[in-house]
DNA sequence: CTGTTAGCGCGTTCAC
DNA sequence: GTGAACGCGCTAACAG
């Protein structure tokens, strides 16, 4: 027992020396290459064992040049629900395959924003990366990677970049559905409170429109608003003083949860007065009263089906470009057939 | 243009070339160290702008034996919000001081899972490890970590082990906090709902005791709840049909929700009958109706802290030891004076 | 002020 | 079957 002040942590050369052979030949037992004498691979397992030594993975990675990381890029997001989940998703089947995850925030869509992460993200030695673009500063971050580093999307499918692999949730069926099991209970039509989408129409909106126009329902005009709980309130407000809104499709759950409270601040009864419907399927909606009829979505099947895609094309069989969730309409108390 | 199949990642010789200058130049440029001549760094600088040159960090590690990669270890967590928050205050932070995050999740506590998460958090060049010990997982992994990596903990300070670093949330003064006002509402004693903590008495329910013990009042039998909603809901059925309890402190928000959907639905008026309190602060709960009464954690500023020990401890200038972060209550409507 | 030399720890050629 | 030599990309020493 030396009392030694600075540990230095064991390398290859310390194993071998311990175990009487040479480098390369514990590299060999390590690594599971060629034929090895068994006593001598004995030895090194011994002496590994007994150092703990562990590959110094910095020299492994600048040796190989062949990463078992992969970074996963994301705008920091107020809403924690759908990210966390896809996180998770990732890491799991990241995880499974023997691979690291790094993960970058991209704190706005400003450019140099942007880039800051993506120099991060590609300081490391990565052999790919995983977009979150939930929003517009995903987007861009997927456009600055250079294009000689496998790519995969993961989010509702705002932009489907033709080239690109994507692991996409099909919001547009969600926004159908939800829209048609209101029509269905006899709503002559359907309201709509979509969030901010950078210009483009969401799969929620699309969904829900060409559900209304299927069945020949007027399309009234899209409420703008923001993604968080406040201005969903804001719009409560403003529907609790019309009475030509009976149904309510929210481009999210927060939207939902805000337009509820602001009706039930002024006395307007949901499910009787007004149906509300939702949309991510956050845990907590269920204890809601009334309870949020929501889509679901799986998020960590997502997380999992962008790792799997991204999997795919490092190993250079990619046959799947893109993989779709499907959402799920989950009826609660929050809507319910009109009143007249 | 020329359309060369298989890219390479243009290094610091590639760089040096296009600029007419020496290896280490460029390195001595891009590092600021020491003087080099304005128009070589001129000519440098363009060339890495040109080329896109990104400095390869497994080599830098090598070279420096100074990692510039962190990693976070975490157990899957039902609970998305203290979990992402966290996790994107330490990015943050990394991310100003130029470091990468990856992030390994425990999937239990079973002590295979736990060796198979560091093993792979290890496998790559960690410089460091802050680990999320909201759980036992958590705390188990910490210990799994080899002596000479430094390891902060983030987290309620479950368990504060004497030499390691800790940003921590003082859940016993929360705890205190939200008692004795409920307390100086009125009541006669505060009841308590506890989430699992692994055998260990949580902050949380340590500040309660001691509000209560101190203001001479009774200290009834904890309630043992697992951490989600449903577990709540199971509780609020049993409160429904007791009039002993005017006030409830809960382990966390999910279980404050449960409660007051189990009351609600047996028509217990709350606050009026029965005042419920959280601890989280997560920010769906202002909407409820009765919003709810909680203390706010500020799990970014955890984040923030815990990688500044880390840090600190990175750079060998250790002074600090722990990091304590205060929770805050914020009254809402779901807690009143009790009736009589 | 700049270029040359050396070596971080590892895995893969080669000879033996 | 095993050991010696080389190089991945980078930076700390030195020399000039």
């Amino acid at each position: 027992m030396s009392s030694s002040k600075s540990y230095r942590a064991p390398v290859l050369a310390d194993v071998a020396k311990a175990a009487g052979v040479s480098v390369p030949t514990v590299s060999r037992v390590l690594n599971g290459t060629k034929n090895v004498a068994p006593e001598l691979a004995r030895r090194v397992h011994a002496a590994v064992k007994e150092l703990g030594y562990r590959p110094n993975s910095a020299a492994r990675s600048l040796r190989l040049s062949q990463p078992n990381l992969i970074s996963i890029i994301a705008e920091a997001t107020t809403s924690s629900y759908g990210y966390a989940n896809t996180l998770s998703g990732i890491e799991t089947a990241a995880q499974r395959a023997g691979m690291s995850v790094s993960i970058t925030i991209v704190s706005s869509d400003e450019d140099e924003s942007v880039m800051r992460a993506v120099d991060l993200a590609l300081s490391q030695p990565i052999g790919g990366a995983i977009v979150l673009e939930f929003n517009q500063a995903g987007i861009k971050a997927a456009k600055a990677l250079p294009a000689s580093l496998p790519v995969v999307a993961a989010g509702g499918g705002l932009e489907r970049t033709d080239g690109s692999l994507a692991a996409l949730i099909d919001e547009a069926a969600g926004g159908r559905q939800v829209t048609e099991f209101l029509l269905r209970q006899g709503h002559r039509t359907v309201h709509h409170i979509a969030g901010p989408t950078g210009g483009k129409v969401s799969g929620r909106t699309e969904g829900w429109r060409t559900a209304l126009q299927d069945a020949g329902a007027e399309v009234p005009a899209v409420m703008s608003s923001e993604w968080d709980a406040l201005s969903g309130y804001r719009w409560g407000e403003r529907i609790a003083g019309r009475d030509d809104v009976t149904a309510v499709f929210c481009g999210n759950d927060e939207i939902a949860l805000g337009v509820m409270r602001a009706l039930a601040d002024r006395g307007i009864d949901v499910p009787g007065d007004v149906s509300i419907a939702g949309f991510d399927g956050q845990p907590l909606v269920s204890l809601w009263r009334p309870s949020l009829t929501t889509v679901e979505q799986d998020f960590e099947d997502l997380g999992t089906r962008a790792f799997d895609l991204l999997s795919q094309q490092l190993q250079g069989k990619g046959d799947l470009r893109t993989s779709v969730v499907e959402p799920q309409l989950v009826v609660r108390e929050s809507t319910a057939p009109p009143r007249r």
